[in-house]
DNA sequence: GTAATTTCTTGACATTTATCAAGTATGTTT
DNA sequence: AAACATACTTGATAAATGTCAAGAAATTAC
């Protein structure tokens, strides 16, 4: 029941005292999951928030032709959280497993919500998380639409080079939004350079 | 200054008291742009929160080459942020600017923080804003990794009709993430069927 | 109302990326 | 170690989208 690595991301995200922390951890409970098993399932209601302490996974959706599309990796430490589902209790579109061996610690929403309305600290770091989230995806975005597919693997791969130490090619070029083909073209172009 | 359609907005996302929405609108300040008007430039810090009643505007980035690329529509009513900019007080990278003639109510960082701390009901608002928001951008996100152009763009028309009859056909053609001839091109196809 | 500007369309062609299928490499299970 | 499954690469070809340039249509400015 080590929470060091929990506590200290929210010393590393702003200011805040360590009794604060201490508080807002308080009911988080830790757990394990092998590599490839599902977080959350799609069309399911989440009821817990989680903290990726160790580990790296993904979330994907199935296309029409029922093909996986990753709409997002996380890696330890971070927040994963389906907030559409957690925060309004609606289904989930994407399906969240693990891509390694990951360790968490989960509280429910009950317990975010009473942190949420009594820990003012708490309330700083829920907005400054989505804030993160959401230039996170809004970068993405435009890198998807204004930049072509060698440009965003040179940049994963610039910025991100561990990923590529731990999870499958096939499953970056779909989070790259290319076919695995075009990547492995891609990276053999690239080398000839 | 009737802030009916500003205070309805709060009415129409959650349920809320009257008192308590006319607390928070209190200190929003109503102001207009004409079109092709910036409300918020590259490269400065957003000192705003806008509540857009009337009117189109987008966001758009100046890639590599010097062009736009639209990376957000808005139509009214809604609010219109740059999240980063506003709440960590960094510099934007995107243009913020009317694509119509428009008509906003605005407040400050201070006057948000104020409520944001003092009102439970604003908070849990502010959070289903970012909810929501993050929820578009995902969707969005993966409509251009997963589909083809001709299927984003019959989706936004299906959806968004009412953008094609105030937004020039070249910019929600950057917003779908293809060039106009292209979408000149996929509305002639369209048209043949 | 005419000129100027911007938007939209279209053709010819080039580039990027996908598809399908086969083969190779790698990792896992027993 | 052999058998199996999964991941990766590659070739041939097709489909999607971009580029550039020109002209038509629509809008705005004077």
């Amino acid at each position: 029941m080590d929470k060091t690595n929990l506590n200290n991301y929210f010393h590393s995200l702003f200011p805040i005292e360590t009794e604060t922390v201490e508080k807002i951890t308080e009911t988080f409970k830790e757990f394990t999951l092998d590599k490839n098993i599902r977080l959350l399932d799609k069309e399911t209601i989440s009821t817990k928030t989680y903290f990726l302490e160790k580990g790296y996974m993904r979330s994907y959706i199935l296309n029409e032709d029922g093909e996986e599309v990753t709409t997002n990796i996380y890696w330890a430490p971070c927040f994963v959280n389906d907030f559409l589902s957690f925060f309004r209790q609606q289904p989930t579109k994407e399906i969240y497993e693990t891509l390694t061996e990951c360790s968490f610690w989960e509280t429910n929403l009950e317990n975010v919500q009473q942190n949420f309305h009594t820990i003012p600290e708490f309330r700083e770091f829920s907005r400054l998380l989505f804030v993160i989230n959401y230039y996170k995806l809004n970068d993405r975005l435009i890198e998807v639409v204004s930049q072509k597919a060698e440009t965003r693997y040179l940049h994963l791969l610039k910025k991100q080079p561990h990923i590529f130490q731990h999870i499958p090619l096939k499953i970056i070029a779909s989070y790259l939004g290319i076919t695995d083909s075009t990547l492995s073209r891609i990276r053999k172009d690239i080398s000839k350079m």
